[in-house]
DNA sequence: AATGAATGAGTTTTCATTCAT
DNA sequence: AATGAATGAAAACTCATTCAT
């Protein structure tokens, strides 16, 4: 029976130097994957591309495996951000307001690096036990409840975690079909626009009219 | 440049023996892949799982990329079967009856093969020009804008191209949530009626007190 | 249409460690080969017999085809190593000289290898375009063709540019014959004196009477 | 221990459909031969080419080997019978004329097939012994010896023997650069031409003034 | 710490040959 | 006799990972 490789980064990079060659061969890793896809991406190629050696990879990174993890970690630290700071007056806002500063916001986080998105989504396998997304899924979605929850009273759900499943799932995918698929006639001012009016009707905000 | 790997069947079987031949090799596939994932899925275990030599393997499928898109192509159009068996009285009925036969033949088609369904969406690598879906997808955005022109008096969006495209990643994105990751704490049933509930108020229709 | 084999070698060896190893490869490709024959001479077998990884193999050398290409461009320089060593005397001796010398020569650089130099010949595919070789050959007329011109005044032939393509082709293959297919009743010196005697007659030279 | 392939044909034609198809075999074998190199003419590809089973090429020939072999011997019995038609008066000519008629003959037979003749040579692998060739390369030493009997008083060569072996050599690769080599600047008939005059010369043979 | 040469298990794929129909 | 589906040993080649320097 295989040992399952190891996910955890080798070791914390406690000097600056480490720090920064920890970042040089991350962002190799998401040229590469970007520019190859997963599988051209060798672990020999992405030390090319990072201008490190395979073995200072390896120093850092015990497996292929961690090496993915972390980024996949990094990349949904770095939307997560982007969210929080767009998504910033929503606690205070109108429920309209919420919502339109929300969507927006998730707009914005899908646009940190779409393209590296897409891939991780769609051709980077992911381990056994799907990590790290889930946390930030799930508290995602209790912060979308919470805001539900102030709320309550002018909108039409009554299961607050039912609504913020939905939600959650909903906005997600058509901010996707929205910044993903380029290929769509429709600008993303106009997607973004139809999202809120998705999300205004299902909870029974009235819109402004515009 | 590396030469794309021929994606065609090698030849379309003449006897009755290499049709069944195609079908074992067809299903064990599938079977491997649920229950390896796609990096260990390699074509001698799928041929060792169909029972047949690797060489008939290759005697129908020139290559693994051919294999697997000959999957794919094959669980598409059982979808799609079971999608319009399911949904076939939608034309005839009324808007709001309409969108509950709609959602619940998308339930059903999701339900066809939801593991292999899920793999054949997150792990397995897509061919450069990604063919296949992309014509079911627009074939079913063509069938919904056309209902909702059927429907389009009643309803509050009037730009109805924008309309399908909103309906199609919002109804897919929730059935794909409801039926493949069963984590959550909702019964497919109860989702699904959440589904409903959210077309039915983006399209302005009034749903049945229940 | 299948893309041809990659024919340069892989990387040029930094360290004195790998030049050792790509020597090693290569010798060991040539004893294969004379061993076992090109059908038989399997990349894994060469490794094997050079004591080196198959991944170590085809760290220097992308391909099959790379490799054998690059031994027989080692064996053609040392052919041609030879051939300028032995036959070195020819521009300042008498054109009955010069002919006697460069046979020599032709003879002692097909000595240098003959049984690897028959494998190649006979087994080992050349690429699709056939390089290498051709250039030497067409090296050696150019040389042989000169030589002639600073005799002309004394021989029969008088367009220069034929008479090369023939004493090519003409010694090339009477040395060929009397080295390699040891078959012959004939010692090497009786033919090599006999090649002389044809080409001295043919370009209408008195030889010496021996 | 493996079992060297059989080199025979399996069964001797007996019925004119066999006959035909045996014919038909081997007729597929030297056009594939030539259109897509030995590395690419699978047995399969030649029934298919043939128009026959697989199975039913297996029926006449044991082995690929013994398919190529066959090959082999008809092409140079077809050869040899050009060879035989084209050199029919050079028993009874002068020296100089014989040498010119054989000259010739040699080019004929090389023109019978010269893309088959040349991936015979150069592509497809000769068995262990071989085989063939030899017995008509003896044969027509021996043909030039008797010849070079009757003119002994009128040449300069004593040693008919070596004579003889040289000539072979001489002309085979003389014509084979003539015909196949067809990259040269001069024409088969000047290089026809001054094949004789190579040949007269050796022999001590004094060419009509043309 | 860094380097990069070396490893070798495992992958895709081919093709001569067999054999049930 | 003929067919063509099926076979499987063996080939070329990759790439995550190790380790001597």
């Amino acid at each position: 029976m295989p040992t399952p490789p190891p996910l955890k980064p080798r070791k914390a990079p406690r000097q600056a130097r480490s720090k920064a060659t920890v970042d040089v061969i991350l962002e190799a890793t998401a040229r590469v994957l970007v520019r190859d896809g997963y599988a051209l991406a060798s672990t020999n190629r992405i030390a090319e591309a990072a201008g490190v050696s395979i073995g200072s990879l390896y120093q850092y990174f015990p497996s292929k495996q961690a090496l993915v993890t972390a980024l996949r970690r990094r990349h949904a630290e770095q939307m997560l951000a982007m969210l929080l700071e767009v998504g910033r007056g929503a606690a205070e806002a109108s429920a309209v307001d919420a919502v339109k500063i929300l969507v927006h916001a998730v707009v914005a986080a899908h646009r940190v690096d779409p393209q590296l998105h897409r891939v991780l989504g769609e051709e980077v396998p992911r381990p056994y036990a799907t990590e790290g997304r889930t946390d930030i899924e799930a508290d995602m979605r209790a912060q979308t409840q919470s805001l539900l929850q102030v709320h309550r009273a002018h909108i039409l759900p009554t299961d607050l975690d039912l609504a913020s499943l939905v939600l959650f799932h909903l906005v997600e995918s058509l901010v996707h079909a929205a910044v993903i698929d380029g290929k769509s006639a429709f600008t993303t001012a106009i997607l973004e626009q139809e999202i809120c009016t998705v999300v205004w009707r299902y909870l029974g905000l009235q819109p402004p009219q515009s």
